[in-house]
DNA sequence: CTGAAAGCGCTTACAG
DNA sequence: CTGAAAGCGCTTACAG
């Protein structure tokens, strides 16, 4: 910066503000230092900047470790991008599914200074306590661990509804459900209903406003996905063969993320089970359904919309300092591919539908 | 830091030599200024020490999007583990696979003043050359698509040979290569070979050594993944019909990719052939392989070792200036799982394999 | 062993 | 409209 102020025959105060107010300098110095600032390709150090104005125009990520869920890496993107278009570099720490301590990372964001941090992962009360007395903003995406928050989630409803309708549209009566279950996420109960809670009562209401069978016994819960990453499919495989074992088995599932369809796919095709023609599949996720085969109906979140949130919650937070909590909930969407079909030997499906 | 100071009665510099050098401060303030850093929970601020020091303890990472292929991921996340176990932290930037201009995030890079890039992209010569300017030290990984900087790569060879060597000792002679195609991927020669040579003379190496058909009609060129993100698998299926419409088609494929593999798997199982029964298939990347139905055996790279080299490199650039490029290569090993089976049809394949 | 002082690169009231 | 000066939070020769 020196150096531009020499060249252009002015003070370091003048490069200063050519670059942020340049409407507050004379024409010809403001030329003579864009002239410059263009032969010497200066970037200011934003490093330096940050430090004067303590605003890092850095943000804090701490999301679920992409490689246990790639899902995780479709909503990191979602907000790295966002962020960037607003002008933020994106720092990420990533972690397992839960109950590790995140105590590090945060600290290491403090030490840097971020302007916010996002949660997408299943934090602890404690874990924010140091964020909030170094009057840094958070705000949580996608689960909601803790209260009085910025928080950016989607409702499984919707989504859960339009895939319960369309598998009884093609005949299925007997349809399980592969959940998440209370007892592995031990979470809070901050606003009514845990994401758990959440989802299989959308469920057994879409259940029982489409007509279909209301047979506790198809709701299986378990975990989401595997939380080492060794045998990534396994989840799905083990709860999967438990549902085909069963006396009346389903002829259709609804699981609750793709990773689980992964391994219920992998019993399916070890049991010479065809996938639609003997059975119906619908995910969750929208992440990996698509490499599957055949490649997968999935419910997706429309991340976009997400991002954008995050960050506008992030920006809101960053400009005014007495913030009320702000809470943003989309929907979820069901997305056809090719893992569905009319349930075999039914007649005329749709109008069995329609009965 | 003032703060500390004030309450163990020292100055702001004792304070740093405690944080730093602990050796040179007296007993008896140290303890003090030890008790004030408990009992406030300090932490210096790294900005501010990065810009007295010059030295950010930032390095900047230049990768292909992770949603693209989700290898991409799993390397990301390697470096990430191990510049975090070194103390650095990490400024990721991600975009497609090829031509993209990266010069923004290098300049956005160099704006932060990350102590070092690495880039696991196909760079141009014209995209480091900043950074070359401003003295950033750049390390290649898993691409060499410049000279003159660190890399870190790994050989082929040695997967590809166990893996064709497999394939054989099953029964199979026409095996099926789907590769890169140089004419998709522009990348100048470097080192000997590129990328897409090496993996296909690879290829027909192991094709000779171990005695499979050397048929070049078996060898199909192409995209290892899709740029767009949208139909994921498409490349890998539409290589996989032109495969199955041969006359004379494989009875096995060696793909240079998971992705690939994805295509692979719905092009078999829409034309009702199962997997390993009839049709053997082994994968690249080791990514997305143990979520594929069958679980698919693939050909993997040692990840951490690549992660520790290529942030041994960074710091040793950093270090010393006078610096000779170094050059690490790693090798390839096949991992199996179950998308292998001995030739259908074939009688005592084993034996068959030693004819 | 310790503190006062200078300075990393920038921004911004303040005075003119 | 412009420059000199102070200061963000830290580190480190320098002098004692």
């Amino acid at each position: 910066m020196g150096d531009v102020a020499k060249m252009a025959g002015v003070s370091p105060a003048t490069v200063a503000r050519v670059l942020y107010e340049p409407e507050k300098v004379g024409e010809a110095r403001r030329a003579k230092v864009q002239a410059a600032l263009d032969a010497t390709g200066y970037k200011p150090n934003v490093v330096a900047r940050g430090l004067r104005t303590s605003r890092s125009w850095k943000i804090g990520l701490i999301i679920v470790d992409g490689r246990l869920n790639p899902y995780f890496v479709n909503l990191s993107q979602a907000i790295r991008l966002e962020a960037m278009a607003q002008g933020y570099t994106v720092l990420t720490f990533q972690y397992g599914s839960v109950n590790e301590p995140v105590a590090d990372s945060v600290a290491q964001l403090i030490q840097h200074r971020v302007d916010a941090v996002i949660f997408a992962y299943a934090l602890r009360p404690e874990d924010i306590a140091p964020l909030q007395a170094a009057n840094i903003p958070v705000v949580q995406v996608e689960q909601e661990a803790v209260g009085g928050t910025d928080v950016v989630i989607c409702g499984p409803q919707a989504g859960i509804s339009d895939a319960v309708a369309h598998l009884v549209a093609l005949g299925h009566r007997r349809i399980a459900f592969m959940g998440g279950d209370p007892a592995a996420y031990l979470r809070p109960r901050v606003s009514g209903q845990t994401m758990e809670e959440e989802r299989l009562s959308a469920f057994r209401a879409a259940v029982a406003q489409h007509g279909a069978d209301a047979d506790h016994s198809l709701e299986v819960l378990g975990r989401y996905f595997s939380t080492t990453g060794e045998d990534p499919a396994k989840e799905g495989r083990v709860m999967m063969q438990k549902i085909l074992d069963m006396p009346a088995p389903p002829t259709a599932i609804l699981a609750s993320s793709d990773m689980l369809v992964a391994g219920i796919l992998q019993v399916l095709s070890a049991r010479g089970l065809r996938v639609p023609q003997d059975f119906s599949v619908i995910g969750f996720d929208d992440s990996i359904a698509p490499l599957l085969a055949p490649a997968v109906s999935s419910i997706g979140r429309p991340l976009g919309d997400v991002a954008k949130a995050a960050i506008a919650c992030v920006m809101g937070a960053i400009d005014d300092s007495p913030h009320r909590p702000l809470r943003h909930v989309f929907p979820t969407e069901l997305r056809l591919r090719d893992s569905t079909a009319p349930l075999a030997g039914a007649a005329r499906p749709l109008s069995a539908a329609k009965a």
